[in-house]
RNA sequence: GGGGGAAUUCCCGAGCGGCCAAAGGGGGCAGACUGUAAAUCUGUUGUCACUGACUUCGGUGGUCCGAAUCCACCUUCCCCCA
């Protein structure tokens, strides 16, 4: 099989950091072409919510991954993968840059290390029937059977994971690998792009939770709930029925909760979420870029593009 | 005006003489995470010189070997009768 080692940039970091932004000014400077990398962006007329690019900025730089699925359709980490490098490809393949751009950790993961190769499975009636077991008989149970198939994957998943427990049940059940099998066989496969990856961040996390709450109250006003309600009552998948700033105004369709409870609870939802990929973020080699000088003012799209300047010259020179 | 009830750690809320720095939940903080990830999960959350000491349970003063828990008065809030 012909491997072809493809080149990419990657703008990453917690939500509302100006990635967006960022990611643009790069595709613009270096004749590029976006793909978004966002769990959320890829579902059509979610919009408003997921702080898409705008139509004028898509108008200005081509964006990929955003708008590729039905709100109802189940959308995996390994289908990223798959799309978002044939997407990479194609781009390559039409001599331009692709930017990889957006806050899902894991699927930026899943591109760079290739994890696509051994396909997504799945059982739903396998798992519902596991689900039931820890329902019944405990977690404990569930995680004393992932401990006999798979003693390594069961060290490193907690037993109250019952999710991740159950998916790796599900692995060997569907495959007869272990979830820790596949894991090292994709992991010797070879990488089939490279990444140069900045991540975008605040020196001061008020400062981001600040630009967080705005965001936010910026959304109600751009017509948030109205997106939502058009939402309201279809059949949604269970990654677009997690949505923040969606569940909740369901909430609020539902009689649960009143707007300005929500609001608050979509601010609450979108720094926690924030704080996460953080977490995962600076857990990773990337290179970190601050929004915010030490002296506490903004640092500029444009300034930001000088600071990344001899590092993207570098890789994409090598 | 009379009667009854309540005040607990950031918030809600248990505790009602020792096992209480005080359950539980929320929030905060930190972390894990290679397969639905804007999700899921874990730890931690009075102070300090941290296997121990010190200061907390509206206020003041008592009872007791010992009080958040009992008594008295005070303050505030709620309910009921008028």
């Amino acid at each position: 099989m012909e491997q072809t080692n493809i080149r990419a940039l990657a703008v990453t970091g917690p939500t509302a950091v100006g990635k967006t932004a960022f990611a643009i000014a790069l595709a613009k400077a270096y004749n590029g072409e976006i793909i978004s990398c966002d769990s959320m962006q890829i579902y059509r007329g979610m919009d408003i919510g997921t702080a898409k690019a705008t139509a004028e900025e898509q108008a200005a730089v081509p964006h990929h991954m955003i708008d590729i699925c039905d709100p109802s359709a189940l959308y995996s980490a390994a289908d990223y993968a798959k799309d978002a490098l044939a997407v990479a490809r194609d781009i390559v393949s039409r001599g331009k840059l692709p930017i990889f751009c957006g806050g899902t950790g894991l699927y930026l993961e899943a591109v760079r290390t290739g994890r696509h190769e051994t396909d997504a499975v799945s059982d739903e009636a396998y798992r519902a029937e596991l689900l039931r077991i820890a329902e019944e008989k405990g977690n404990g149970v569930l995680h004393e059977m992932l401990t006999k198939v798979d003693a390594q994957a069961a060290e490193t998943i907690h037993q109250n994971n019952v999710k991740r427990v159950i998916r790796a049940l599900e692995v060997y059940h569907v495959t007869g690998k272990t979830k820790t099998q596949l894991d090292k066989e994709s992991e010797s496969l070879p990488p089939q792009i490279e990444l140069s990856t900045f991540c975008l961040c605040f020196h001061d996390r008020e400062a981001l939770y600040r630009r967080i709450d705005g965001r936010v109250d910026a959304m109600m006003k751009e017509g948030l709930i109205e997106e939502v309600r058009a939402l309201y009552g279809k059949p949604l998948s269970g990654t677009a029925l997690q949505a923040i700033g969606y569940k909740e105004l369901f909430a609020v369709f539902d009689g649960k909760d009143s707007y300005e409870g929500a609001t608050e609870k979509i601010k609450q939802a979108s720094r926690r979420y924030a704080k996460r990929q953080l977490t995962w973020f600076l857990a990773k080699p990337h290179l970190p870029l601050y929004r915010d000088g030490e002296d506490g003012t903004l640092i500029s799209t444009e300034a930001l593009l000088g600071q990344a300047a001899p590092t993207v010259a570098a890789f994409l020179e090598k």
